[in-house]
RNA sequence: GCCCCCUUAGCUCAGUCGGCAGAGCGCUUCCAUGGUAAGGAAGAGGUCGUCAGUUCAAUUCUGACAGGGGGCUCCA
């Protein structure tokens, strides 16, 4: 019999017999090995460890301690619920099951319509340890489409699935585009079409967690049938699965919704409506001084402020192209001045600040000299967003967007987009975010408006200004909005959830519609380029990042109390009431909380407020001027000459540091 | 908008297999004046999300609506 031989990772190579697998690789390596080997890569391409292997390939044995086994413990691991939930639900039938970051998830259609309920996870979790437990081997086979047809008789959505491969299309990555479809045998019950590869077993699997159901359409798409979908996570180890959890609790914890709460910062009254929100004081401070902020930098960086109006006539967004491409977005017009069958005039609440700052820029005729022309205003804009994905303050109804746009020639723009970029990051900084990538989404296929040669211009002027910044660039084929493609902003926060912050869109559009011009020094009317830009995308989002980011603990210079002072008895009052009344002569935001209860009492209201300072006064310090510190995270310092502290707290306000 | 779930005191949550409700925290008052994360006592506070229906009787069962949560789709 001949041999073949395969190379290792190390280099080194190994001979053996033709017809060898990876499993007699392993074993032939080591039982250890052997034992722990999950699938082989053979030239990059993962594959069961029971398929024979081909004569000079370069191969890679994955175990568990590989990160690149995850995706096949969890595409098994999808396997082993669909297993469950088919023999738990008779006539259920099923769709696809792909892996997913930290886990997987499959969907399925119910008899009779039905639906999973929260105990429906418990019981499947329960079958599916059966499975584990019961070890049983994943055996690939494969089928003729006619026979494979046969095979998924009872699971129309399989079937989908084969036919989108045989026409080419494996966007779904549910079976490979060859000839053949291939299967993976569980048991004698059990059989699921599937491109692979798997782990050898199901005994090899068991570290997983069901964690939701929902409804979720047949390909994503609202106009397929609507199926039961679980998702679930699993890792290769018991700690993974643990640390998983754990980060999901934290965040938990983080939740701006129930920091908002808890730290009385805005609320979202059912009275005013759903998605709309109220700020409280101590909120409405922290927006305060990241927009006193914002307005100072922009102010800085060469912006001029405007105001404009939440409403306005139907016209101004017929010829902006909203009320055609947009409608969907917005609140339902009101009609004014109605005389008998006489249609009245129709006014729109703005879903953007564009078509306002567009008239701005018309207002009079423009020369080359005043370009880049930078409007800035924070613009409250009305969105009537699907009921299903209102979301505390990151999906709003009304929500004011830190926009602006900038005039400029288009000889400009290129330049203008790059010191935007820079601008915007080296302030997102100064609020405490530093870790970035940069998304460019591109011409949504049938929703935009212009020529394919005029969103190539734009988009490429994005993609270079974006390329030369040292930051990974993912593209979003399709992302664009109507009018312009756009690079956003994603920010990593503390605890790596990415979140989109800024957008700048590179508009050739709208200064059509609008007819905008601006003479150059040819003394000939010329066309302007529009840049549109909001930094925190909204306000509203921006505070509820920072609030995760920060889980609540602000850094002192958005914090909305900055330290609380503490006497530990009556009898300090007054001292302390006049080092608040000194630090107050400073701006600063200090509140005096007397002795009505115990010190412990009081020390622990205020931490749970998360301020950054608590300072406590009492007989020393009153003798000898001093403060005691408890800094937030600190240890705490007695007998702190005031004037140090002081000195301290300015240099920390001065730093912006958290 | 679609699928599922939830809504009881300011907050977090018990509870009533249909007979008009409880706890902890918070709040108010009194006592305690306490040096770094809960001192003690008393008190106020709810037409059980809203509107219908079934019933002798609905916070409890049914439906609609509103608000919220988890998904899908969409998005700043």
């Amino acid at each position: 019999m001949s041999q073949i031989t395969v190379t290792l990772p190390d280099g080194s190579e190994r001979s053996l017999q033709e017809g060898s697998t990876g499993i007699d690789l392993a074993t032939e390596i080591g039982p250890g090995l052997a034992r722990a080997a999950l699938v082989i890569e053979e030239n990059g391409e993962a594959r069961d460890l029971a398929a024979p292997l081909h004569d000079g390939a370069k191969v890679r044995i994955l175990t568990d301690r590989d990160q690149d086994s995850l995706e096949h413990i969890r595409h098994s691991t999808a396997h082993v619920l669909a297993q469950a939930v088919l023999q738990l639900f008779p006539g259920a039938t099923f769709a696809g099951g792909p892996p997913i970051e930290n886990g997987f998830y499959y969907d399925f259609e119910l008899p009779g319509g039905a639906s999973f309920s929260d105990e429906d996870l418990i019981t499947i979790e329960a079958r599916m340890r059966e499975i584990i437990a019961a070890d049983q081997p994943f055996e690939r086979f494969e089928l003729p489409i006619d026979e494979a047809r046969e095979l998924m008789v009872d699971h129309p959505y399989k079937r989908v699935f084969m036919d989108l491969a045989a026409a080419g299309d494996d966007s779904d990555n549910e079976v490979g585009t060859g000839s053949e479809i291939s299967f993976y045998r569980n048991s004698d019950t059990f059989v699921d079409m599937c491109r692979g590869p798997h782990v050898p077993s199901t005994g090899r699997l068991g570290h997983f967690k069901l964690t939701r159901h929902g409804g979720a359409y047949f390909r994503g798409s609202e106009k397929n049938p609507m199926l039961q979908r679980i998702y679930a996570v699993a890792f290769a180890n018991k700690k993974d699965l643990a640390a998983f959890l754990k980060q999901q609790e934290e965040a938990a914890k983080r939740d701006h919704r129930r920091l908002g709460v808890e730290l009385d910062l805005f609320s979202f009254p059912e009275e005013i409506g759903s998605g709309l929100a109220v700020f409280h004081p101590k909120g409405g401070l922290i927006r305060k001084v990241m927009e006193d902020y914002s307005r100072a930098q922009h102010e800085a960086a060469g912006y001029e402020f405007v105001y404009s109006p939440h409403i306005t006539k139907e016209n101004l967004f017929k010829t902006s192209g909203h009320l055609e491409w947009y409608a969907e977005g917005m609140y339902p017009p009101m009609e004014l001045d109605r005389e008998g069958d006489q249609p009245g005039t129709a006014y729109y609440l703005k879903p953007m600040n564009c078509p306002f700052h567009i008239l701005i820029y018309r207002s009079r005729q423009r020369s080359y000299r005043d370009l880049p022309l930078r409007l800035f205003e924070f613009g409250t804009v009305y969105r009537y967003e699907k009921s299903g994905v209102v979301h505390g303050l990151t999906r709003a109804r009304g929500f004011a967007q830190d926009d602006a746009h900038i005039f400029t020639t288009p000889e400009m723009m290129e330049e203008e987009v790059s010191g935007l970029l820079d601008f915007v990051l080296d302030m997102l900084r100064d609020y405490g975010l530093d870790d970035f990538y940069l998304e460019l989404s591109t011409r949504p296929e049938d929703k935009a408006i212009g020529t394919e040669e005029e969103w190539d211009r734009a988009t490429e002027v994005l993609r270079s200004a974006a390329s030369s910044k040292d930051l990974e660039l993912v593209m979003d084929p399709g992302g664009g909005a109507f009018y312009a493609p756009k690079i956003s902003v994603q920010a990593r926060d503390a605890i790596g959830r990415t979140w989109q912050m800024s957008t700048i869109q590179v508009d050739l559009m709208l200064p059509q519609r609008f007819d905008l011009s601006y003479i150059g020094a040819d003394g000939e009317k010329h066309r302007p380029v529009m840049i549109h830009r909001a930094l925190f995308g909204s306000v509203e989002r921006f505070f509820a990042v920072l609030l995760e980011h920060y889980a609540g603990a602000f850094p002192l210079w958005l914090a909305p109390t900055q330290a609380a002072i503490l006497p530990v008895s009556t009898a300090h009052d007054s001292y302390a009431r006049d080092i608040a009344a000194r630090m107050r002569t400073s701006g600063y935001r200090v509140e005096v909380i007397e002795a009505a209860e115990t010190l412990g009492n009081r020390i622990r209201r205020a931490k749970g407020e998360k301020l950054p300072y608590v300072l406590v006064v009492g007989d020393d310090d009153v003798a000898n001027n001093t403060v005691g510190v408890n800094a937030r995270g600190n240890d705490v310092e007695r007998d702190v000459p005031l004037d140090d502290f002081l000195t301290r707290f300015a240099q920390e306000l001065l730093e912006r540091g958290s």
